[in-house]
DNA sequence: TCTTAAATTGTGCTCGAACACAGCGTCGCT
DNA sequence: AGCGACGCTGTGTTCGAGCACAATTTAAGA
């Protein structure tokens, strides 16, 4: 219960706060016998440093570098900044900074382009969002070499040892799955791909993967399992010929945040009975949930992603705290009634 | 961008430390016009002091008072130290200590009892639960004469001024109402109300008031909205004769964490298409969830609001951050396939 | 003008950890 | 014996804010 410090210590085994420093840091030039010693003590007692006065004597600043993906190409990232400055307020009280860099998302010349800028910055840890696979990859790796903690949210390169936060891709497939069977009595369901690129490949087939294990799960489901690829400026068209080739259609689920698109077809036919469940909460997604023609988002959170990511990053830094190697974020389920405060928490 | 520190202002205002210190605390005994000039100065350089070296400097230890319903009475509770907990241990590079004491929640002789036992280890401030809203109400208005900073969760006192942090109940039903509907084509709806007490009346009715409006704005409705009130004891009875009376009924939507009553009544029946939604991941509820008689449950997230208390007492101690008047968690759907990271988290 | 009280301002220590440097004893070598 | 080298240990300063107390200036009264 009661806080030991070094002076503490020091009288407790006979010596000075010196020795005792020498020991806890392993700095050496300690007699093996008063070694010994104090390092039984220190566990005895469980010593706890305190990490304010530390930090006030080392008075480092922290620099965080951040590359993520430009809000004003893709409206999806518009939050992660929030989250970022909302970690950052909440340490405020040490000297934490952070340089921003933002790649254009179809790009991995921008990426990695970026990516070196943020290096010339000399960054201590680093919070990432590593679109692309291979180049990210490497830039691990580069950085793993360079012993820099690293934070990666969105999406997860399993092959590297750096932090991944964020979702369960199959999961939150099932997770679809399981409410578009609560919302319809039967029918067929199709599983929408729109601008699948090879960045994304990934985290739609995880999607897809999860979504059919559900219906395998029901046991023989009635009806069908369609799926369909659509890609930019074509989608719309290509949408009404497929809902038009399945009739008995019941059901549709968007592997990512363009369920809008869908929404925006099905608003024209009248009384359309087909039911609706994408990714999310875009403007006008939302619109679309609100008006009914979405049933279901599914939130991803990126802003709690980046504010993870980045309290991880500080209290690592700050008071040497371990991350842990993943962390998984809950599928946040939003309708039209529960949508208001996701938008700003 | 640069941190100043005292020893810097007093340079730039050509006074000592001492004097820049009297300012920033008025503590009084400084010539008028050397006041003015350092006051003008720290708010051009937008001075903030470091927080680590006033903490090492005043080396306070912080102490929590936290009066809680106890879990051993109702599971519901069982999640709160957790949190408690998670928010202690995110700041433990700082001396804060907890004094908890558990209230049975149906005596309110021993939620004063607790009260006063909780006063006598003189806390600066308090996390509570104010369960009884008239001996709430009072014990509330004592601290507010102390000047003691609250932090209430779960119940709102709205006459109160302390911290309230949950969720809006109002909504909750709304999104219960949606959720009914969206997995129903149409039929009787019923609000079933289980071992109703007064401390927790109002929580109910606001419930219910959403639940209504929502089928009231989708205008028309079909079916008729029902209502029933169960006592303990003979909930299970009753309810399967209510069941009998109303052979049309699609949908049930039970105010409380008391949902797996109605389920095991409902799992008696052989294919019931009742829909069931409740609140609270109670472990017997999960079970109904799993097995698909409960469809959806609202949670609550008492580990989440009992994180937040004590992150924002601890917070207001530590850095005097304000804390908000009130906090509204977001509204968790929960089903079968995304439960379980709820679980944890 | 001198004395004394009051008003103002400056100095120095403290908190706990980190680290530089000084001190001291022992040993070996010439 | 004298000398440096080395191993080990203790001392003192630093970080920034807070506060007690010393020091100085100013005002007031005789």
């Amino acid at each position: 219960m009661k806080k030991y410090t070094i002076k503490d210590i020091a009288q407790l085994a006979g010596v000075s706060k010196g020795t005792i420093d020498r020991v806890i840091h392993n700095r050496g030039n300690v007699a093996k016998d008063v070694e010994d010693k104090v390092k039984q003590l220190l566990s005895d007692i469980n010593y706890q440093p305190n990490l304010i006065a530390r930090n006030l004597k080392n008075n480092k600043v922290f620099k965080i570098g951040a590359l993520l993906p430009d809000p004003e190409k893709d409206p999806y990232w518009d939050v992660c900044m929030d989250g970022i400055n909302t970690a950052l307020s909440e340490f405020n009280a040490f000297d934490v900074r952070i340089n921003t860099f933002l790649f254009d998302p179809t790009s991995t010349a921008d990426f990695l382009k970026n990516n070196e800028a943020m290096l010339q910055t000399s960054p201590d840890v680093i919070l990432m969002v590593p679109l692309f696979y291979k180049e990210a990859k490497r830039v691990l790796e580069h950085y793993q070499s360079l012993n820099i903690q690293v934070c990666t949210f969105n999406n997860q390169i399993t092959t590297s040892s750096a932090t991944f936060i964020g979702q369960d891709l199959y999961q939150s497939g099932r997770v679809a799955a399981k409410l578009l069977h609560s919302i319809n009595a039967g029918g067929d369901m199709a599983i929408i791909h729109i601008d699948e690129q090879y960045k994304n490949a990934v985290h739609m087939q995880e999607k897809e993967k999860g979504f059919k294990s559900y219906f395998e799960d029901v046991g023989n489901y009635e009806g069908q399992i369609l799926k369909c690829k659509l890609k930019h400026g074509e989608a719309e068209d290509k949408l009404s010929v497929f809902l038009s080739k399945h009739p008995h259609l019941k059901g549709i689920f968007v592997t990512n945040s363009k369920a809008f698109h869908v929404a925006r077809v099905l608003q024209t036919e009248t009384k359309s009975q087909i039911k609706l469940v994408g990714y999310d909460l875009l403007f006008e997604n939302i619109n679309h949930l609100k008006n009914g023609v979405i049933d279901f988002l599914i939130h991803q959170n990126p802003r709690q992603q980046a504010y993870l990511g980045m309290k991880f990053l500080i209290e690592h830094l700050v008071f040497e705290k371990q991350i842990p190697e993943q962390f998984l974020l809950p599928i946040d389920i939003i309708n039209s009634e529960n949508v208001a405060p996701f938008l700003r928490s």
